[in-house]
Parts: C-alpha cells; structure tokens; sequence
DNA sequence: GATGAATGAGCTTTCATTCAT
DNA sequence: GATGAATGAAAGCTCATTCAT
C-alpha cells in the first residue's frame, strides 16, 4: 500500500475516536483517553487532527458520504412494478443497516454518534446531522415518487411525510441493532427489522382477508 | 429584590432550562447561561435545585408521568374489530403528539431532550430513558397482541418489532413536529403525520388493486 | 433581670456557635446552620454580630477575659512556703480545667476552638491565641518567679522555659479531658490530671529514696 | 516551559505546601495560592496531586514514619537504672525535636500542621492525628513502665495520664521551638527546653533541700 | 515526528451577606 | 425586629491545547 505512515496512524485514531465516543461520549472521552487506547502520547494526536472537535466531525460527516454511495447502485427510477419495488425496498433496507459499521459493533458506535452525541456538540454539527436526516428523507421520497408516477403506489400518498415516517422506522431499526449490538444475536435481529418494515410498508398489519376500509 | 413566591420561580428555571437544553444541549448550557437568560444570579439557581442533573431529570421523568395519564383512557382491549382498532389508533396519535408539551416549542424541547440529550448525561439517566422506551413498545404491543387475539390483525405478525417499528414512526413524527415548532403550521402538520401512519399501518402503499404479495 | 430581649438572644446564639463551631468547625458550620440550631431566620444572626468572623472572635476574646478573672484570687505572690505553693498550684490546675466551661462539653468546644479552629480563620485571630497563650506563659512564670525569689524553689531554675513547659502539660490535660468530653468519666480524669502533673512538679518521677542526681 | 523531572517539582510542591499550610493554614490556603507561590499554573498542582486534601494527607503521614524510624534505635527496655534512664530521655528528647524538620523553620510548619490544622480538615485526618499522638503516648508509656517494673520509677506512677502530660512538654516544646522559628537562636532553645524538661521529670521544681512532701 | 509537562479558560458549587418585605 | 430570597465572590477541579525537548 502506498500510504504514508501517516495515513495509517490517521486511520487508526480515527477507529479509536469512533469506538470511544460512541461507548464512552464525546464529552466524557478525553484525547488522553484517546492516546491511552492508542498507546502513544497525547500530543501526537494533535498532529493528526486540529482538535478534538475536528475528529468527530470527519466520523460525523462520513456517514453522508456512504449514504451517497448507496444511491449510486440503487436508482430512484429503477423500479418500474411494485414487485421490483418491494425488491428493491428489501435491497435497500439490508445495505442501510450495513451500511454504517463493519458490523454492529461499530454500527451501535455510529449509531450513537449521529444520533446522539453530535446534537451535544455544537449548533453547526447539529445542523450537519439534521441536513444528513433531510437528505435521507429527500432520498427516500425520490423512491416513493418514482412509485407514484409509474402508478404502482398510491396516487394520494403524501409522499414527503410518508417519507420521513418510513425513515423513522429504519432509524428505530437501527438504534435497536445498536442497542443489541454487542450481545444480542445481529443477524436474526437485522432478519426480523427488514422483514417487519417492509412487511408493514407492503402489507399493513390487518388480515388479509379482514375489509380494511382503505379509503379515508 | 426578593419577591416572587418559591414555586413560580422554580416552575420559571424549569422552562428556561427546557428551553436551554432542547436548543443548546445539555453539556452546552452552563448554569450561568441559564441564569443570564432568567436574568438573575447563579447562586439562585441553587436554591430551587441541588444542581444541573437534578433539574435535567426532573424534566425528563416528567415525561413517563404523562405518558402514563394517557394509558389510563385508552386500554389496549378496547378495540374488537379493526374499525375500532383503526379508530383507537388515530385518537392515540394525536394524544401523544398532543402530550408532550404545551404547543410544538416546549415539544421540541422535550422531545430533543428525551431523546437526544438524556442520553449524553450520564448511564442512569440513559436508563430512565431505554425504560421509558421499552415501556412504550410494551404498551404499543399490548395493542398489537389485542389485534392478533381477536382476529383483526395478521397471525403471523412479529409484534415485538412491528410494535418498535410503529413507535420509531412515531418519534419521528414527534421529531419532525418539534423540528417545524417555531414556525411551520403545526396543526396542518400533526394532521399529516397522523394519516400518514395510520395508512401505513393499515393500508400499505400500494395502490389498493395492485396485487402486493401478501405473503413472502 | 433587666436584661433587654436581645441581650438574651444574643447569648443564646453565642452559646449555639460555641457548640457548633466547637463539634463542627468554623469552616463547616454555616450561619444557616446556626440559624436551624436556634429556629430563627439567618439573617437575624446579623442584627446580633456584624459577621461571622465576629461571633467567632468574640467566643475567642472571652477566654483571656476568664483567665484574667482567675489571677484576680490567686496572687502570685501569695505563696511563702513550698507547702503554701504546691497548694496553690493544685487549686490553680483545678480552676484552669474549669475554667473553660459549664462541664466538660463546653471545655471541649472551646477547647477545640482556641486550640484548633481559631488558627484557621486568619492570621489576626491566629495572633490573638498566641498572644493569649503567651499571655498564660508570663501568669505561670510570675508564680515561678515567686517562688525563686521567696526561696523554695531551685535559684537555676530556666523559668521562662519551665513555665511554658508546665503549660504544656496543663495544655495537654485540658484537651486530653475535652476529647473524653461527651462520653467518659470528666470528675475522674480531671482528678488524675491534676494529681499527675503536681507530681510531676513537685517530685519527679523518680523513686524517693533513689539518688537522682541533682546537678547536671 | 517543560523542563524539570516530575519527582523534582513533586518536592517543591510538597515544600511550598507545607510551608503555606503552616504558616496561613489549610482553609485559608488556596490551590491559587501554592501556584503563585510556585510560580506556576494552578492546574499543575494537580498533575501531582490528586487534590487539596490528598497533598495535605501526605504531609501529614509522613511524621508517623518519621516517628517509627526513631523507635527503632532507642528500645523502651533499654534503661535499667535511673542514671541510664534519665540519659536515654535526654538523647530521645532531643532527636523528637530534631526529628520533625530540615531546621526550625520546616519545623514550625510540620508542628502546627499536626497539632493544629490537621484537625480542621475532616474526621478522618483528625483520627490519624490522634493515633498518631495515642501512639507516641503508648511509646512514653512503655519508657515509663519499663523504668517502674525495675524499680527506679516510683510505683504508684499514674503511667498513662503521666505519659500524656510529658508528651504535652514536649509537644510545647516543639511548638515553642517552631515558633521562635524564624528568627530566634534554635540551637539554644533547643537546649534550654530539653534540660528544662528533664530537670522537671526528675527533680521536680523545689529547691533540692526544701522538704517537699513526697506523699499525697 | 513524538512526547508529555505545563497551562488557564471555564465550569460547578457553596455560602456569607444584603435588603425588600 | 425578623425574615429568607437573591446574590456573586471565590474556590476546587478538569481537560483541550501548546510547545520545548
């Protein structure tokens, strides 16, 4: 690998950080902490990142950037029935839980950076967080529009709330698997989440056969 | 200048520290602030509270209080057909929207601090919180449990998940309520939501004739 | 008695800080507390003493008062004879243990406060104790020196360091009977006490009959 | 500035403290003002120490050690006969003197710390104190037991009280030599105190051929 | 490049004192 | 005269950050 030693080190401090303050807190993590868990000398870490503000937000802001990499292989507009939408959906759901960690270790970690400690930060990391929120929203309401126009989800679907609701399901998934993280069985529970979401957003939750009245 | 009676003052320092720390954070308000902002000397903050996290967790046990009011007119076997059952969850909808403040501001508040804030404080606090919430997916799925018994809903649903689902669209909804607080119509925005979920509980999203498979 | 309503008040708060200050310190007893010991608002205490160093320093400024009453009856040059002397030390020592107090609970206190507390307030009140102990070195020293001059006792007596010396004693015994204070048996101890150091004074500790030697 | 070795500056906090405690008391003693003194930041003081209590602890742990160091040498059956005894109290005298400082002014700071400030702090440095002086006082008394079980003290020695009252000249023996401290002659007090002391013991006050009952 | 000793801004908390009632 | 609500000076302590080595 043509990396730096630098760049090495960068890295590694930057999986410690992420550990550390999705366990311990941002302001409970001191950077002495930091360099215990790295075993080098606190100073060090100062020539790797401005200050401590600055590390969180590059963990911070690299979860936009890997949702952004997801929409690359799933297209809004790439299902053209609700049977390839519900496949899709399906996709999607498993690759936004993996998404955030190589496995829920550092998944509960990120987890609870997003959606947590950078609120405690400051107003601008807030601000970045709730951006990222909006932007999954957006993503996820391009999806139902694609639906709505090619007339396979309903045509008086309020798209941008239904949206934000959908989301809301993921995120509770999510921080549940977080929440199970270094115990609970991941696998099963990633299982049961993508297949309760989709089930609900498909299917509802009344019998089949029951009369639903499905207008207002 | 002493003047005003003990409790007035106390119920003051509450809002303003609800204020404070649903829009600045816990860690970032300093009890000077709060003091500057209620225009008196921190040392008087001290007299109505021992000290910061004991105002914090006034505030946030507050919230199950409330919570449980609300289970008190609402029993999870009132429903006996899904047209009650769909009906039970529309007036619980708009009870929990309605329950957690006295108009989106302090709701905004509130909901940040529970669920963003109380997290960051310290392990027990989280744990009033991870209860509080646990109760709620308890008490959501006592409702589903109805549903299956009676026959209305799915005999297969996963209502341990499906229970954590729903709640997680309903925090979102709390959420994105108190995010459009200070200006958004509020009103116009519960109404939304509410129909929003409730269709996506009941209905789906998928055009009501077009075959979704109901099964996997 | 004429004495006026706040005459009395005042001695009662006096009374309550020479308990408090004595168990409790100065440091670690507030005015509220003496406020709560005497169901009266805190800031009463103040149309009694100016401060809180004040109360203070007048429970200090009364002990000299006390000992300079005691020379009063005890002239030091009333003792002729080694006979007359040794009498007059054993009344001395017993007044000096009485002297401090009502019975052994306010000797302790204030013992506790002339020996201990009064150092730490401020180097002023510090200097009024030491001033006062030197004050007590110059009374023993002029009974000594009676004695020297009268001829029953050693002409090459170093007086001034034997009588601080002697004070020592009186000084340990003094302390040595406040710690008993609250519990053990005062009468007994303050008779040991006395009957040890006149001993002392008067005989040595050496057996009678053996030959100390006199000289150096 | 980074420069001096950790143990070194340790040692001159400790100094600075010691010195500051003595002479301006513990209470009145600010982690500021050992800074100051020191010519350093305060938040130095507490890469060395714990906290204010601890560096005070430390202090005050140290006489012990001293004191069991001197144990060591002089053994309480060593004396078997008056003459031998009276020289043993001379050379234990004047090393319990010398024990407590590098010279009299280190001296006077220890002496007021143990028997003055040590006791305003909190309870628990209070019962170290006085296990400390029970001890020396059990140490007094096993001198004396040992000099009436040969015979060569009287017998109806009251041991114990008789033991606290010696170590009460001694311990103003000390104080008196910290006092003088700064500016007297050490050397010469020194002397006079421990002569003074032992002629007390031993000859008693009277003139050697004065007839002083030596009965009750 | 790495280190860790030093630093001080900044926070929480206490409590003597004042003064309107 | 009594009260106690309000106040802010002052203290202990933490920890992000700097910089001489």
């Amino acid at each position: 690998m043509p990396r730096t030693k630098s760049a090495e080190t960068r890295a590694r401090i930057l999986k410690a950080a992420t550990r550390r303050f999705g366990e311990t807190g941002y302001h409970a993590t001191s950077i002495g902490d930091l360099a215990t868990d790295l075993g080098m000398g606190h100073g060090t870490f100062y020539r790797y990142f401005k200050n401590k503000r600055e590390i969180f937000q590059v963990i911070v802001d690299d979860v936009p950037k890997r949702l952004r990499s997801l929409l690359m292989t799933e297209r809004p507009d790439a299902a053209d029935s609700l049977e390839a939408y519900r496949a899709q959906v399906g996709r999607i759901a498993r690759r936004v839980f993996e998404l955030l960690g190589d496995g829920p270790d550092e998944l509960a970690d990120v987890a609870h950076i997003i959606f947590v400690e950078a609120y405690g930060v400051d107003a601008e990391l807030r601000g970045h967080v709730e951006r990222g929120l909006a932007l999954l929203a957006t993503m996820t309401a391009a999806y139902l529009d694609n639906g709505v126009e090619r007339g396979f989800l309903r045509r008086d679907l309020d798209v941008a709330v239904t949206a934000s609701a959908i989301n809301g399901m993921v995120i509770a998934g999510v921080r549940s698997l977080a929440r199970s993280g270094r115990d609970g069985d991941a696998e099963q529970l990633l299982t049961s989440w993508s297949s309760a979401v989709t089930r609900l957003m498909f299917d509802g939750i009344g019998r089949p056969d029951s009369a639903a009245t499905p207008g207002r």
